[in-house]
DNA sequence: CTTGAAAAGAACTGCCT
DNA sequence: AGGCAGTTCTTTTCAAG
């Protein structure tokens, strides 16, 4: 497990923040040169603290409108059906997550569509007719605020 | 709405995989020279098809291996309920996203923590707490993975 | 849209304290 | 570990076809 000191951890929170700055910028704020925050950067990064860097797309901006957090629970549960389902899920293109998890439901999806009359299609034409589901549980997302996290 | 053509389209999906990639190698697998590649780029970004960039955490490698999603139902719903449950949630650090969503719960919530017994500690002591807080399911999370998206 | 090139800035390296 | 100075790379902008 990897440990941070103070010094790490408000390089972390800032880079959470706003992955675009500079180790120039981010070392001037808490008063280390620009190579030394960059060799912590990347002792950092070659420690395994970053996922891989990607890019979050503005989904409203580009006309899908509407989340919906779903949960599935499958009727048969073998590791066939586990596979099958995964596998039909992966196709369809308004999944954006796939969660495999514990509890009341056995998978949990990030579905987006443009509006409530096309989720409606998602709904009854790709997710209801996935192999082996069980019930679905439907949360229409209103707001999403995320949060510093727990460092 | 922003409209994208189908080399706008590659262009996202390619930054979506990997944020890293430079204009001139992006546009090298597109058969498009670096220039024309970055003023695509830049249209895109004006346009407001990316979100904030921000750097997401290996939160395992950090000692985090355990992810949570409570669904919370509100005992008492009123504006000033709303409002005290989102500042208190804020508080938890925990606690990664909020959102308010409609269906069975009221709020949704990703929620981390060392291991099991740590979770607990969170959920009797932080959540179960929270001012208002009705029923609460959790799932966790075995396995997380990230589609392309619909575009 | 392309190529070529130049300027600015950020990433990286070696050496020193 | 951190700072300084310098090199290399990418980004960013421009000129011309």
């Amino acid at each position: 497990m990897i440990e941070l000191d103070d010094i790490d951890r408000q390089l972390v929170l800032a880079l959470c923040k706003d992955a675009t700055q500079s180790a120039g910028a981010l070392g001037r704020e808490l008063g280390l040169s620009q190579p030394a925050t960059w060799r912590r950067i990347k002792r950092l990064k070659d420690a395994g603290v970053f996922g891989p860097r990607r890019v979050d797309l503005n989904l409203e901006a580009l006309g899908f409108g509407v989340t919906v957090f779903l949960g599935v629970k499958l009727a048969t549960k073998g590791r066939v059906s586990l596979e099958d389902f995964e596998r039909a899920v992966r196709a369809i293109p308004e999944v954006q997550t796939v969660q495999h998890v514990l509890g009341l439901f056995d998978y949990r999806l990030r579905v987006v569509a443009q509006d409530l009359p096309d989720f409606e299609r998602v709904l009854r034409r790709r997710i209801m007719t996935l192999p082996g589901v069980g019930n679905v549980e439907a949360n229409v997302v209103l707001s999403e605020e995320l949060l510093p996290g727990p460092l």
